[in-house]
RNA sequence: CGCGGGGUAGAGCAGUUGGUAGCUCGUCGGGCUCAUAACCCGGAGGUCGCAGGUUCAAGUCCUGUCCCCGCAACCA
């Protein structure tokens, strides 16, 4: 028993801003397995945390006008309550700010140093002097600084490297003998191209900012984020500091969990470091994939984040927790849309489990006033949903060992939809009608209730608000409800079941996302306001310049070979004028055909892609997108705007 | 240019070592009435991006080709 330790990380999260549900998606999936190795009786230790040195923070500080510490400590409470709000059962959290840990960095650092695997050499870079960055050249735009658009200059400065170069081989020869090192497997075969093209060593120091870890034998250099973020997985065991003893005892990690955009550090970067410290990798690294948007890419710059926080409100954990395990496969990217949210929540939760244990319940106490007798009278019809219980255990947890959650949750679904079937195929309303059948009608309702007791058992990792509510609603004792109780036949013969409220009301989706659509319409515009561009002041005269007039959309199609350009023809009032509008990402062609739009008519006409654009349809800027400001349909065609 | 991933029913996805193409949602029809108008059964719907090749047999292997997405490091 004594050797069953389970080590699971998160990333340490960069709190520049508020998390966001990509955030809680790799949060939620740890905290399940942590959840699960936990009753499967493993000494697990959770851990997350927060990345919280660097350029940035100390850039978002300034404009916040606080100190870099007082800014993130104000975010790490925001974080710490969402996982809190969301039943995230960490054992222990880090912040790259606290001491232990930082003193902890600077020993690494230098221990690294006098081994010889950091030296002190030159960076040499593309630098804008009034930025005071470093730009590479694949990043610059058309030769200048992405930042401000001024020419750059060739420079260096003294900087530590890590001799990542030397540890090609030994992390190459890693991947052969252990190829679940990393997961998902496509993920290797990325890692190895990555290296085989040549590994560099990696600066790990800078002197462009303050707010880190300083290098104690060199002030002015701070230790930059790969020391100082990816050695939080052992500082917080104990690793050079006093503040915890349990490196012994926890490390290697079994698996650490991110998502991909990071896998490259964890399983390059990260174990060349521990092998230049001598210490033992991990076992496994797992990127997942990533939550998209409809439409593309969830990032905070494009303000189109989704806040787990008024999901979770709205909706309650269990229900998010549920549906970021099931609806995306492990491990690949999956669309984050509120439409899926709201079916699976219907149809999983509520239509299939929620109304599996209201019937059950509800006929218990309609057909036995709530308690059952004792005697049982079994059919071969039972035979199935008993094997289905029976086997549930191995299914999931051989699932949940190889991290494939969805699948893991796709069992548990799977006897809950028997379950309903079973209902269908011994008809209790019928056998209900006769006296004679109560002992058969007992043994069915004594059935759905082993098959929903053993279902509340394994989705308790998934959902651990929900699984005692139904074992509550059914009369299990908590005794009875360890994982190792996950078999049919532990509940009292007399059971007494207590209908509670239905555990996932039914949402009416039509109803909900107009509701959304409107708080979203209501929330997007003051966000926006912070940042609004101001041009200079212009005279009436100038205004009254712009001829602008509703047109009506004859027709529009898409331009041959080009993405995001439209081609309108459309009625000025006196006459048709052709236009090239750039948005075809945003809307069908056919969907614009009859709309009234204002255009500048006076417009110098440009000829775009070989085609004379006659004029500008106005759109405004809405996020990233474009939305056409559509005129009422009963103006008339030609009126002037001012 | 390079590297990686992907293109399978209206939508979203599974398809292990090649052997009759599945699942969820939607849709159409039927059943039931215990239940959160939920549940159960059945039907329709796919030339598995395209073109070749290997094979008795290919979504599954090989070659070519088109399209989509990501990475391309000092950015946290």
């Amino acid at each position: 028993m004594d050797n069953k330790r389970f080590y699971i990380t998160t990333p340490i999260y960069y709190p520049s801003d508020k998390l966001h549900i990509g955030h809680s998606y790799t949060t939620v999936a740890a905290d399940v397995v942590a959840r699960f190795k936990r009753m499967q009786g493993y000494d697990v230790m959770f851990l997350t945390g927060t990345d919280e040195h660097g350029q940035k923070i100390e850039d978002k500080a300034k404009e916040a006008g606080v100190s870099p510490k007082a800014y993130v400590d104000n975010i790490v409470v925001g974080i710490k309550e969402l996982w809190k709000l969301m039943n995230i059962s960490y054992d222990r959290f880090i912040r790259t700010t606290d001491d232990y840990h930082q003193a902890s960095v600077q020993k690494i650092f230098r221990r690294l140093y006098e081994k010889g695997d950091i030296y002190k050499g030159e960076y040499k870079g593309l630098y804008c002097k009034p930025c005071e960055s470093f730009w590479t050249e694949s990043q610059l735009v058309d030769g200048k600084c992405p930042d401000c658009g001024r020419p750059v200059v060739e420079a260096k400065e003294e900087a530590y490297f890590f001799r990542l170069s030397k540890y090609a081989d030994r992390i190459l020869k890693l991947y052969d003998e252990n190829p679940d090192f990393l997961q998902p497997a496509s993920r290797l075969n990325e890692m190895r191209a990555f290296i085989n093209q040549g590994l560099d060593d990696l600066c790990v120091s800078r002197t462009s900012f303050t707010w880190g870890v300083p290098v104690d034998f060199d002030p002015g250099h701070i230790v930059y984020v790969w020391v100082d973020a990816l050695t939080n997985y052992i500082t917080a065991l104990g690793y050079e500091n006093d503040r915890y003893h349990d490196f012994e005892k926890y490390w290697p990690a079994d698996v650490h969990l991110m998502a991909k955009e990071i896998v490259r550090f964890h399983s390059i970067i990260w174990p060349a470091i521990l092998m230049a410290l001598d210490l033992p990798l991990p076992k496994k690294v797992f990127g997942h994939g990533w939550l998209l948007l409809e439409g593309g890419k969830m990032s905070k710059s494009m303000g189109n984040v989704v806040d787990p926080v008024v999901l979770c409100e709205r909706y309650g954990v269990d229900a998010i927790r549920y549906y970021l395990m099931r609806e995306i496969p492990f491990g690949h990217d999956g669309v984050f849309s509120n439409e899926s949210l709201i079916g699976r929540i219907n149809a999983d939760l509520a239509n299939d489990l929620g109304n599996l244990l209201s019937r059950s319940v509800a006929m218990i106490e309609k057909y036995f006033g709530g308690t059952l007798p004792t005697e049982r009278q079994n059919d071969p019809l039972d035979d199935e949903l008993i094997g289905m219980i029976n086997g549930l255990l191995d299914a999931v947890g051989a699932n949940i060992d190889k991290l494939m959650l969805p699948n893991a949750l796709a069992e548990i679904m799977k006897v809950v939809s028997r379950a309903n079937k079973y209902i269908d195929e011994t008809t209790p309303w019928v056998l209900a009608k006769d006296d004679a059948n109560r002992t058969r009608l007992a043994t069915v309702m004594y059935n759905l209730c082993e098959a929903l007791r053993a279902v509340s058992i394994v989705l308790e990792p998934f959902m651990p608000a929900t699984a005692p509510k139904i074992r509550e609603q059914i009369g299990a004792q908590p005794e009875i409800c360890g994982l190792e109780d996950c078999r049919y036949g532990l509940l009292p013969a007399a059971l007494t079941v207590h209908k509670g409220e239905p555990l996932f009301p039914r949402i009416d989706l039509d109803k909900e996302l107009a509701d959304l659509a409107k708080h979203s319409a209501a929330k997007a515009e003051p966000a926006k306001n912070a940042e609004l561009e101001h041009l200079p002041e212009i005279s009436y005269d100038d205004f009254m310049k712009a001829e602008i007039r509703v047109c009506r959309v004859l027709s529009c199609e898409r331009v041959p070979k080009a993405d995001k350009l439209l081609k309108f023809i459309l009625f000025d009032g006196e006459r048709e004028r052709v236009i090239l509008s750039g948005i075809a990402e945003w809307y069908k062609p056919e969907e614009l055909v009859g709309k009234k739009v204002p255009v500048v008519c006076n417009l110098a006409p440009r000829k775009i892609r070989g085609v004379l654009s006659e004029g500008m349809i106005l759109s405004s800027d809405c996020g990233n997108a474009a939305k056409v400001a559509f005129i009422d349909d009963a103006v008339p065609e030609g009126s002037r705007i001012r």
